[in-house]
DNA sequence: GCTTGACCTTCCCCCAACTGGAACCAGTAT
DNA sequence: ATACTGGTTCCAGTTGGGGGAAGGTCAAGC
């Protein structure tokens, strides 16, 4: 095997700027045990190879995709494993899709009561205000947001 | 006046139960002084009267429709104030609706690029899958939700 | 050799908005 | 007296890092 080239380490602030990260992310990584670097110099300081960089960026997108970091550790895994199958991975982002979805859907229709309240507000100097009441409860709506208030009130 | 009646004061698991709210989190507005209990009873206990109801209902009502505590707190200083005009109060509610929309503009665009990838994915038991090329980077587009990732990386 | 400045290390505290738990009182029923 | 429920305090943990202190390192310039 011709492949004994150490391939160029970094250092973390290097690695960083590369991977489009702040220094601080990348070693909060590195102390959750989502990216390892490969080794330390002698005086300490963390060294990064290519792979490790591909590893960061790859986080860094799934984090801009809205995974959440134990969803990025679950794609990691996928990432790394060669033997796993495609059908894995798009479970995983259906799921995510599917999430997405959801939180959409919910955000559509707080936007839409409050939008509401908002236009039946003259928005003038005068002191009655049709969103104050509207919050208050003296609306039609009791609940707007039922899945997000989620009140069990402990129990 | 003959409003001298001391309005039933209740403690915080019943004013915790009417509100619809955990008991937990109404010590923690009074905590923070968002609201705050009518006092005290001889032996410690906070007691809340009918008007602490009401700000604690409208408190769980705005957070439904995803203001901020701090928003709340502003909130809570207009339904107090007699002198307040309605402008104010549109202002607050028209700025969260936009920032509403803006979260739902980022999430759709990141929705439909995720969606798209994982259409793109065969899903079946073959261990390439384009989900995972798209996140390392080899997709066309290099970087999904750019207003969310911001990596400004120190410098 | 010495200094300067950029870069690295660890450490701890901070953010929102709570939630859970421990240890300890208060009030009521049996 | 005892059991049970519900109140009180404080402390720690959650997510995903950010800010900054105190101190070690590295390359360049004089």
């Amino acid at each position: 095997m011709p492949d004994a080239s150490p391939s160029k380490m970094m250092t973390i602030g290097e690695v960083a700027r590369i991977a489009g990260l702040p220094t601080k992310t990348v070693r909060y990584y590195a102390d959750i045990g989502l990216v390892a670097p490969e080794g330390r110099s002698a005086t300490g300081y963390r060294l990064y190879d290519a792979a490790a960089l591909r590893r960061l960026v790859f986080i860094r997108r799934a984090r801009a995709f809205g995974f959440s970091i134990e969803e990025c550790r679950e794609l990691l895994l996928l990432y790394d494993d060669q033997q796993r199958s495609s059908a894995d991975v798009k479970r995983l982002a259906s799921a995510h899709v599917a999430a997405l979805d959801r939180q959409m859907q919910e955000l559509s229709a707080l936007r839409d009561e409050l939008a509401h309240l908002v236009a039946s507000c003259h928005g003038d100097g005068r002191p009655d205000c049709p969103i104050l009441s509207g919050l208050a409860g003296s609306s039609p709506n009791a609940s707007p947001g039922a899945s997000i208030g989620e009140n069990d009130q402990g129990a």
